[in-house]
DNA sequence: GTGAAAGCGCTAACAG
DNA sequence: CTGTTAGCGCTTTCAC
């Protein structure tokens, strides 16, 4: 095989003038260049690359020089440009599971969007979505976020498949996952909420008011969350609790609705019921109606991350808050540290849950 | 900024420039580059680049080999790179507004994200997400934007500020807006429903059902959607339209709410009522029950999109399908037309809504 | 068709 | 502190 051709050859002059290039295109576009800036300011390229970056070593006189030229110029970086000298792309992937169709509205989705974006550009970053199809995740997604389009990656991923989770985990890609990631809390930064904690107080809350026959629909139990709030009602309920109270759901409304009648069946006589999200609250106070309950008066109803739905609920939902938007701000925290070298290993927070109360419990 | 990842020192020997260099990172990362695929399909860079777009002119058995090397060294083009070359980005910005805090929990956005990144995968670009600020949404966004950041832009800000929308249509930033862009219909391209339309027949509906004393909530006046449903109301309730029987709302539940109280009061014989969005009419039943009036008994109740509230409403709610996802789909079928010069102007799509009976109506 | 080479605009050594 | 310079990996003429 012939030698590799070495690339440029050092160009002669300092930059020979206005001559014919063959190649390229000259001037894609008429945005201002480093090198418009440097010629405006009477600096070098490199301060001006100094001065964008920081403007560490700088003698201020001349900084302010390249300012002006900056905002006399209009300029603004090339992305692009820099992405391939740095090495680094700016941006961040956030990746999103649609594995379940009737997840589409999940509200903290859009809210854990615009928080990153946010934080995100605070720190001269950009937000990157990532849909992943069913399939595609499997396969595409790992290949993708290694490959050097982004920086690091963001997933909230419900009930995430371990083969996903575990690629990830091998690729040197700096990561957060939104949740507790099964399996695999040890060797993954995550954030997450103090789900067994948030539940015990509600349940302990519904036990002070005199509610002893309480029931539960919990969340699917193969995702921290749904587990770690059963488990957290589980063991609130104590010596009360029996398995035929409780149903499990997979936080859709319906699920919510359908777990609450199968336990209407067995125990006509609950007095209260935990649902382990406020959508799942809504289904079960809808088949309390239906089965002739009033809320709260015959069945007090709790729900969980107080959510839009605990507020537009008829009576407004009792819940435990869940801080989507502190724990998105803590995962780009984490993030940046991770992507800039700043930690020495993955990190995990646990974000506390608290009390609200409304009318139905 | 501070350290850079792992920066391999130039390997000597394997590579024919043997000569320490002075300047810039070696190889940042150890990711195959166009020049390894060409090495071991035995071609040169200028081919493998012809088969990364497209293979025009490229005899097919070149075009195998290199695929294969592609396949073999597991290559994906470096897009830093390629944007710098190509001078474009292979970005889209989805531009939000935070304007009104409650708007947050928007149902639309998340799916409108969703649809908007997995369309634009298809088609080989990214969805950067941008969250404007208030405040800098009139300065910062523009700028941003036409900075070469992106290819074009995908808009969804309610009751949008002229600021913005002005400069976006000055610069040459290929755009389109979800909604009807008040002040900006023919200069801009934007996908819409045909909210007039919607609302028309659904107060027609109301009406074949014998009802005929229809109020309604309405959607802010500012906004297209809040304007044009509102007409189509009017025009539908004809000479039977009185002012007082219409308030405005901001899409909010708790405006439902509260509209619908003050209708009562000044009409408390009212035997239906049309809320321009689902959220809306949520409120207006909550209003309507605890002024004792059932549903649909006494007073018929529709609202508008379709949402997931429809469904989670007590009783479900009779309202128009707001097709968001072929909105979005449009949309960056004719981005993609923008940003490819295959559109000569601005372009502009009206999706018709259809009509969905639940039980509230 | 295909190879060769000229940059795209920027960062980060390196030498002063 | 500041100027100089060598690429980052790719696209795209330009010749052949």
């Amino acid at each position: 095989m012939s030698s590799r051709p070495e690339r440029r050859p050092a160009k002669p002059g300092a930059r020979p003038g206005p001559l014919p290039v063959p190649g390229g295109p000259q001037r894609a576009s008429n945005r201002p260049t480093i090198e418009d800036v440097a010629r405006l300011a009477g600096v070098s390229r490199g301060t001006v690359s100094r001065v964008l970056n920081g403007g560490r070593h700088v003698r201020p006189a001349l900084m302010a020089n390249v300012n002006s030229a900056i905002e006399a110029l209009g300029y603004s970086v090339n992305q692009a440009a820099r992405s391939l000298a740095a090495g680094r792309t700016g941006s961040v992937a956030f990746v999103i599971s649609e594995h379940r169709e009737h997840l589409v509205e999940d509200p903290n989705f859009g809210l854990f969007v615009k928080v990153f974006s946010r934080e995100l550009r605070l720190r001269g970053r950009h937000l990157l979505v990532t849909a992943a199809q069913d399939q595609e995740e499997e396969t595409f997604l790992p290949d993708y976020l290694s490959a050097g389009h982004v920086d690091g990656a963001l997933l909230a991923l419900p009930r995430m498949g371990e083969p996903l989770l575990a690629h990830l985990a091998d690729s040197r890609l700096p990561l957060v996952v939104m949740g507790r990631p099964l399996g695999f809390d040890a060797e993954l930064s995550w954030v997450a909420i103090d789900d067994e904690a948030g539940a015990t107080e509600m349940v302990a809350y519904l036990l002070s008011q005199g509610r002893s026959r309480i029931a539960s629909v919990t969340g699917p139990l193969n995702t921290s969350s749904g587990r770690d709030r059963f488990e957290g009602y589980r063991k609130a309920t104590g010596k009360g609790f029996r398995a035929s109270l409780a149903a499990e759901g997979d936080w859709s409304l319906l699920s919510g609705r359908v777990g609450a009648s199968h336990i209407l069946e067995r125990h006509p006589d609950i007095d209260a019921l935990f649902a382990a999200s406020d959508l799942m609250a809504l289904g079960a106070m809808a088949a309390l109606r239906q089965a002739g309950r009033r809320v709260p008066e015959d069945v007090a109803v709790a729900g969980f991350d107080d959510s839009a739905a605990a507020t537009m609920a008829e009576p407004p939902l009792t819940t435990m808050h869940n801080p989507f938007e502190e724990s998105a701000v803590e995962a780009v925290n984490i993030l940046d540290d991770l992507m800039d070298g700043r930690a020495d290993g993955p990190r995990q927070v646990v974000l506390p849950t608290t009390f609200v109360q409304r009318s139905s419990a």
